[in-house]
DNA sequence: CGTTGACCTTCCAACGATGGGAAGGCCTAC
DNA sequence: GTAGGCCTTCCCATCGTTGGAAGGTCAACG
């Protein structure tokens, strides 16, 4: 199966196929004589492992972990339970950080008027810091949710 | 002010300082003789604005918007809201779609024993694809998200 | 006056995951 | 044999941010 096949079948695009192959992430492809790409029913499958990881927001870095796992007869469940309690740590972490940015600014639109007017508590805020509540101080936010 | 000192005032790193003159975001600073940037109040006023837009998770290109009608006194508050209202759908996009997720992951790792036995659901359905609810077949939440 | 250390300057690179595109080779159907 | 649709590698861009190197400047201290 070429990479576009394995592509469709998969999910995944063959940009990132050979990415992933590149950053080590899935172990080199077999070549054809000619240098294409060859890819089997168990590589489909692994890439779709894959796919259905990064569609769950791990990263490649988890994914290379609990791709190891999944490939290990030996492992222990309690290794991949960490692994997503991690993940969904992180995800948490996130979800906070937005809804407290979400709620600020709801707050801050719902103040404003909306007119062809100048003022606007928005823009106000913004000047003074004066940002109502929820905003950490310093320390970022916006940053940690990018 | 040196720049060094422009970014204790405004919690803006001397860093980005550069990098937001550097792609427009903000106006070329003051030099002095010897090539040393220079801020004055005005200048670290409109660096805390930006700060203080980037904690509420703005992006630059959102963040020019807002400092032009900042600094247009004829501006429509009706304008600044609409770019309110528009960052405020896209955290609510993105807050929706880690919440997906964790959601997911939440019930998966629910249901893993977390020993030091190999059975595992959470590998089982990444393997078999069978995500219980709630994921989109397709189409980048995870991407989207990032 | 000289040195030291803390600052500043510009330029380049990296992160993470992804897409775009160019230049060139291969394969298949007609 | 040729067209056009694949494939290959390589480089670039994104976005916001940080790190570092190489070199200039400034203030304080001896």
């Amino acid at each position: 199966m070429n990479i576009g096949q394995a592509a469709e079948a998969s999910g995944v695009s063959a940009k990132m196929i050979r990415y992933y192959e590149q950053s080590g992430l899935i172990p080199r492809a077999e070549r054809t004589a000619s240098g294409y790409r060859e890819y089997s029913e168990p590589d489909i499958h692994m890439l779709r492992f894959v796919r259905r990881a990064r569609d769950l927001g791990f990263s490649v870095a988890e994914i290379s972990e609990l791709l190891g796992l999944w490939q290990d007869q030996s492992r222990h469940s309690a290794e991949v339970k960490r692994i997503a309690r991690g993940h969904i740590d992180d995800l948490h972490r996130r979800i906070r950080d937005l809804q407290e940015m979400a709620n600020t600014l709801t707050t801050l639109a719902d103040s404003c008027h909306g007119d062809d007017r100048p003022e606007c508590p928005i823009l106000e805020r913004l000047e003074t810091g004066d940002l109502i509540a929820a905003i950490k101080p310093r320390g970022g936010v916006g940053r940690a949710a990018r």
